[in-house]
DNA sequence: GAGCTACGTTTTTTT
DNA sequence: AACGTAGCTC
C-alpha cells in the first residue's frame, strides 16, 4: 500500500515523531511547529503502516474543540471513516464514558449526573448553610477551591491528615466530608470527581483495568504540559505494563498551573515511561524571524526548561511595534487607528487578534472599536449552557432523568413562583437532612404525611405532580419536542418572557435556541438514553464559544484563550508591570515564570505583525495606577523593536524606563495631562501627551471636534479651562 | 413577588 | 467602575 501521503510534506523532525516506534515518545512541539499534524499523521501511521486497529487507539485532549479537530483531520487524512471505535476525546469525556460503562464498579448509580461548576457552588452554599458557616467568614467559593484542589491532586477527605488545632483546615475538612457524602447520596459527580473516580475505578478493579490494557495498543496525549496529577496517574496506571504512549506538549506553553496543571509531568514523563524518546519540533511555520527571535529571547529568562529554540526558514519581517499610551483610552485609540490602516492594506478584520491579560481590559477596547465602527467578537465569556434560563430549563430536564438531583430541585422548586416560599423549602431541607433523603423524596414524604400547612402542602404537591406529569407526557417524544413541551408546560418560558426589557427577549431566544440544539443533537451512542446524553453534553461541552465565524470581525480574547490560535496581526495590549506580569504573580518565582510563558504564548500567536502597547496610567477597578513597561518587553532585544510615536512616525526607543516622562514634561510647562484646554480654531480638547521643553515643547490635544493633534506649545496659544 | 439598597468582588478557564 | 447577589421592605 502506498503510504507516502502520510510522510510527504513533513520535515525530518515531524517524520521522526510520526514514525517513532519507541515505547515512550515525548514530542516537544514548539508553537506553530505542526503539533496537531504530527498527532494526526502518527495515528494514520499506526493504523495504515503498523496495522493497529482504530479500536485499539486512544487519543486524549483537553478541550472538546481539540478533540473535534483531531477527529476531522484524521477523517480527512484517511479519507474515510476508519476511525470507528477509536477513543478520541477529552480527559473528562473519556472518564465519563468509562464511568458510565462501569457505574456499579465505580460505586455510582447507573443514572449519575454531572455537576458543573455553578451547580457545585450552589451545593457548597447549601452545605455551608447546613453546617452553620457564615458565608462572609467562609466563602463557599473557597471551599470549592479547596475540594477541587485536593481532588485534582488525588486526595479525598479521608486522605487528609488530622488538622489538629487549625480551624481553617478543620472547617474545610468538615465541608469536604459533607460534600462527598451528599454527592454520593444524590448520585452526582463534579468535574474533578469524574477524573478521580475513573482513576480509582482502574486502581481498585484489576479486571476492568486489564480489559482496557488489553484493548488499547497505543495512547496519544495532546497538551501534555496541562495534565494534572490525577490525569497523569490515570495514564500511568493504564500504560503501566509497557503500553506505548505518545505525549505531545510544550513546557514553554504551560499556563494553567493555577488550576492544577503540573508542568513537572512533562519532565517526569521520560522517567516514568520506559525508553522514552524525546523529539523536538523547533521549525516554526507560523511567524516571522523577528517574532520568533523575540519569543526565544523572552522565554530564555525562565529556568526549569527542557530547552527548545524556534526557527524559521522564512523572512525576518517587520520589527515589533511598541506604543506607549498616555492612558488606556489612548492605548485603545492607537489599536483602532492601526487597525483602520491595516484594513486599507488588504488585511481582513478577522486577521487581527487583540490579546489582553485580564477580561476587565476588554471594555475600553470594545468602546474604541464601537466608536470606530469596527465589528469585533469576544472569545470566552459565559457558556451557552451556563445561562440562567438555560440552567432553569435543564433543571426540569434533569429532574425528569433523576428526581434525587437536589441542585435541580433547589433551582426550580419555586421558579416560576408557585407559592413555595423559603420557609417551606427550609422545612424540606431539615426533613431531608434528618431522614437522610434527597429533597425530592423528602417532599414526597412530607406531602403524604401532611406535615405541612395546607397551602404550602398543596403548592409542594403541585410541584411534584408537575414534574411527574412532564416526565410522563414527554416519555415517548423526540428530544426537541420534549424540550419544547417542558419549556411551555413548566412555565419557564412564560416566566422569562415576562422579564422586562431586552433581557426577557434575549432569554426567550436562548430558550428557543435550546430547542434547536435538541433538534440537531446527535448522541455518540444511538443506544443510549437520548435525554441523558443531551444533559451530559450540556455539562461537558462548552458549546461554540465563537458565535458566527462568518462575519468578518476583529478577535478579542485573553492571552489564555488565545493558546492554540494564530493571527496574521496581533496586538498584545497592557504590557505593563502589575498587569502583565500580574501583580498577584510577581512575588512567586514559579508563577512569574508562568506569566512569562503566557507572554511567550502571546508573542507566538502572531504570524506577520506584532504590536505591543501599554498605558502609562491606567484606571482599573476604579483605581488609577501608574505602571512601567513590562519586564517581558524589556527582555526583547532593542533592535527587534521600533517605538511608535503618537504622530505615527517611527523611531528607536531612547529609554524604556521613562514611564511617566510625558506627565513630567507637561508639569514643567504648566500643563497637566488630562487638562482641558481651548484653542482658537480647533475648539475645546483634552491634553493627551507632551514632549520636549522650551521652544520645541509640543503638546498633543484631543479636540472634541477635530480629533487628536500635535501642536507646538509656543504657537498654540492654548487657554486652560 | 418586585424593587430597592448595601455589599462584595474583580487573573487567567475547561471540563 | 461595574456588576452580581443577598437581604430587606412594602
Amino acid at each position: 500500500m502506498d503510504v507516502s501521503y502520510i510522510l510527504d510534506q513533513l520535515n525530518d523532525a515531524q517524520r521522526d515523531a510520526v514514525t517513532a516506534d519507541s515505547p515512550g515518545t515525548l514530542v516537544l512541539a514548539g508553537a506553530g511547529s505542526g503539533k496537531t499534524r504530527v498527532l494526526v499523521h502518527r495515528i494514520a501511521w499506526k493504523i495504515q503502516v503498523e496495522g493497529l486497529s482504530p479500536y485499539s487507539i486512544m487519543a486524549v485532549t483537553f478541550t472538546n474543540k481539540a478533540a473535534r479537530e483531531m477527529r476531522t483531520r484524521i477523517e480527512e487524512l484517511l479519507n474515510n471513516n476508519v476511525q470507528g471505535g477509536m477513543w478520541v476525546g477529552t480527559f473528562h469525556g473519556l472518564a465519563h464514558r468509562l464511568l458510565k460503562a462501569h457505574a456499579s464498579e465505580a460505586g455510582l448509580p447507573d443514572n449519575f449526573q454531572i455537576l458543573d461548576s455553578d451547580d457545585q457552588l450552589r451545593m457548597m452554599k447549601r452545605i455551608h448553610r447546613e453546617l452553620g458557616l457564615d458565608d462572609a467568614r467562609w466563602p463557599p467559593r473557597q471551599s470549592c477551591y479547596f475540594v477541587n484542589g485536593h481532588k485534582d491532586e488525588g486526595r479525598r477527605s479521608a486522605h487528609i491528615d488530622d488538622p489538629g488545632g487549625d480551624l481553617y483546615l478543620q472547617t474545610m475538612l468538615r465541608v469536604y466530608r459533607r460534600y462527598e457524602e451528599i454527592c454520593q447520596q444524590q448520585g452526582v459527580i463534579d468535574f474533578a470527581e469524574l477524573l478521580l473516580r475513573a482513576l480509582e475505578l482502574w486502581r481498585d478493579n484489576p479486571a476492568v483495568l486489564s480489559h482496557y490494557q488489553q484493548r488499547f495498543k497505543h495512547i496519544l496525549v495532546d497538551e501534555f504540559q496541562d495534565t494534572n496529577a490525577v490525569q497523569y496517574a490515570w495514564l500511568r496506571i493504564l500504560a503501566g505494563r509497557g503500553m506505548p504512549i505518545t505525549a505531545v506538549g510544550d513546557d514553554d506553553q504551560s499556563i494553567y498551573g493555577w488550576r492544577g496543571a503540573r508542568i513537572e509531568n512533562i519532565q517526569q514523563f521520560s522517567k516514568d515511561f520506559a525508553d522514552t524518546r524525546i523529539i523536538r519540533l523547533e521549525q516554526n511555520y507560523r511567524s516571522t524571524g523577528t517574532i520568533l527571535s523575540a519569543a526565544n529571547a523572552v522565554i530564555q529568562h525562565n529556568s526549569q526548561r527542557l530547552g527548545k529554540e524556534l526557527w524559521t526558514s522564512g523572512e525576518d519581517g517587520d520589527p515589533i511595534a511598541l506604543f506607549a499610551g498616555f492612558n488606556e483610552h489612548d492605548e485603545a485609540r492607537f489599536v483602532t487607528d492601526r487597525i483602520e490602516e491595516l484594513l486599507k492594506e488588504d488585511y481582513r478584520r478577522a486577521d487581527i487578534g487583540i490579546l489582553y491579560r485580564s477580561n476587565a481590559q476588554s471594555r475600553v477596547l470594545e468602546e474604541a472599536l464601537i466608536r470606530a465602527g469596527l465589528p469585533y467578537r469576544i472569545y470566552g465569556g459565559q457558556r451557552f449552557y451556563d445561562r440562567l434560563e438555560i440552567k432553569n430549563a435543564l433543571a426540569y430536564m434533569r429532574l425528569i432523568a433523576l428526581r434525587d438531583d437536589d441542585t435541580a430541585v433547589e433551582r426550580v422548586i419555586n421558579t416560576p413562583t408557585r407559592g413555595i416560599g423559603n420557609a417551606t423549602v427550609e422545612t424540606l431541607r431539615h426533613y431531608a437532612r434528618d431522614h437522610q433523603l434527597s429533597l425530592w423524596k423528602a417532599a414526597v414524604a412530607l406531602v403524604q404525611s401532611g406535615g405541612l400547612a395546607a397551602r404550602a402542602g398543596n403548592a409542594l404537591r403541585g410541584f411534584l405532580s408537575l414534574v411527574e406529569d412532564l416526565a410522563e407526557k414527554t416519555a415517548e417524544m423526540p428530544l426537541d419536542e420534549q424540550v419544547d413541551y417542558v419549556l411551555s408546560h413548566s412555565g419557564i418560558l412564560d416566566f422569562h418572557a415576562r422579564e422586562k426589557g431586552e433581557k426577557g427577549q434575549a432569554r426567550v431566544e436562548n430558550l428557543q435556541e435550546l430547542v434547536s440544539a435538541a433538534r440537531s443533537f446527535q448522541p455518540e451512542d444511538p443506544e443510549e438514553d437520548i435525554l441523558r446524553a443531551f444533559l451530559d453534553q450540556a455539562a461537558l461541552d462548552a458549546g461554540d464559544q465563537q458565535a458566527d465565524p462568518h462575519e468578518d470581525s476583529v478577535q478579542l480574547m485573553t492571552l489564555h484563550s488565545a493558546k492554540g490560535l494564530e493571527f496574521p496581526i496581533v496586538f498584545m495590549v497592557g504590557v505593563e508591570e502589575n498587569l502583565f506580569p500580574h501583580k498577584m504573580s510577581m512575588d512567586d518565582p514559579a508563577r512569574l515564570e508562568e506569566e512569562r510563558r503566557l507572554a511567550y504564548v502571546g508573542i507566538t500567536r502572531a504570524e506577520q505583525k506584532l504590536f505591543l502597547s501599554y498605558a502609562e496610567s491606567r484606571r482599573l477597578h476604579g483605581q488609577e495606577s501608574f505602571n512601567s513597561l513590562s519586564r517581558f518587553v524589556r527582555e526583547i532585544p532593542n533592535e527587534l523593536i521600533s517605538e511608535v510615536r503618537i504622530n505615527n512616525t517611527v523611531s528607536r526607543p531612547t529609554s524604556f524606563a521613562n514611564g511617566n516622562l510625558a506627565a513630567q514634561a507637561a508639569a514643567a510647562n504648566g500643563m497637566a495631562l488630562g487638562q482641558r484646554v481651548l484653542h482658537s480654531i480647533f475648539g475645546a480638547g483634552v491634553v493627551l501627551s507632551f514632549e520636549g521643553q522650551g521652544p520645541s515643547a509640543r503638546v498633543q490635544v484631543n479636540f472634541e471636534d477635530e480629533g487628536s493633534k500635535w501642536l507646538v506649545l509656543q504657537y498654540a496659544n492654548l487657554q486652560l479651562l
